[in-house]
DNA sequence: CTTGCTCTGTACCAATCGTTCAAGTATATT
DNA sequence: AATATACTTGAACGATTGGTACAGAGCAAG
């Protein structure tokens, strides 16, 4: 079986959802991803801190693609949001599946990755907003609406892992998704 | 100095807050106490397990008596929803301030007080429907909104935290607050 | 077959982890 | 003052942490 970097990012990324940082020992991760320590050192010398590192890059590289780059230049800005609305359901199981960066950013890891965790969801949140103002929106009611809706994403996450309860999810984002209607 | 139960209680909560279950190590709480290991293992004889456990205890009873009890059980409904929203901004501190809770729920840390965990907010979306429900809303409505509004703050102390950004999450919490008026 | 390179399992390191405990000091009760 | 109880100290425990070193496996090119 062939091993590709995007095959251990995804598998290391699972570890980090799963564990946290802190929580994802060594021991762990070479569980987790099949690969002893002496693979892990080869692809990522800078040890735990460059895997987290590189996940984040390819967490933020796959929304960038698929999510944001959309969100800013589909001529039918509508569509890039349905899309959106998809994508987030799909990806975060309805809940059952933790963001990564949300998850980082309450604890402390936070300050070890600053600037993607900042990055990722002011990119986020930008995109939305000027999908929603090419929708008709005027520019401050788009932005407020941008925050608005990804905060309630990361909380709809927070809730559904809270209380095991997937309907709770699509529920929320049901109501957000009512928000960024024309 | 004495050192009342409530007051080990209130710096153990900050140390979890800053670095999580797993990265509040007994190094990192013996300093953030000022108590020795014998000290809390006098305390505490379950160790940390123990400790996060009456956190939560403790962080419950305060949203209860401060927060869910008016909630369900004030004459006017409208009032005990205004002052929720004011412990709320008071408590996150603008979303500096981490919820206890809903870092717990993102990591397998939630495993470990899974009931803890699901009746704070199973608790704080019921007693919230319920002043809903007294304030105008029929029932099905008064619960979409409470999930809807629960969520949004959780997403917006993760957003707030990830930008550095309080005013970030004082606007998501007005936008949030407008929900809950007649 | 030889050379050169990428990849990997094992053993090992110092440091830190959560926990225990015997011995100590303070505080309260008699 | 004597005794009992409550609290604190800090050293030590075995286990595990993240990280390093390195010899060899696998494989492609020559």
């Amino acid at each position: 079986m062939v091993m590709e970097r995007a095959d251990v990012l995804s598998l290391l990324g699972e570890a980090f959802r799963e564990h946290g940082y802190e929580g994802a020992s060594l021991s762990v991760i070479t569980k987790q991803t099949g690969l002893g320590r002496g693979s892990l050192y080869h692809f990522f010398p800078g040890g735990k801190a460059e895997m987290a590192a590189a996940v984040l890059e390819d967490i933020e590289a796959w929304f960038e693609r698929e999510i944001f780059a959309p969100l800013r230049s589909e001529a039918d800005a509508q569509t890039a949001i349905d899309a959106m609305w998809e994508a987030v359901s799909a990806y975060f199981q309805s809940g059952q599946r933790v963001c990564l960066v949300g998850a980082f950013a309450l604890s402390d890891t936070r300050d070890r990755f600053a600037s993607a965790v900042n990055a990722y969801f002011e990119r986020w949140i930008e995109a939305l907003a000027d999908a929603l103002g090419r929708q008709g929106h005027d520019g401050e009611r788009a932005d407020a609406i941008a925050e608005q809706v990804v905060a309630g994403i990361q909380g709809a996450i927070t809730l559904a892992r809270a209380r095991r309860d997937a309907g709770l999810f699509e529920r929320v984002v049901a109501g957000l998704r009512a928000m960024t209607e024309k």
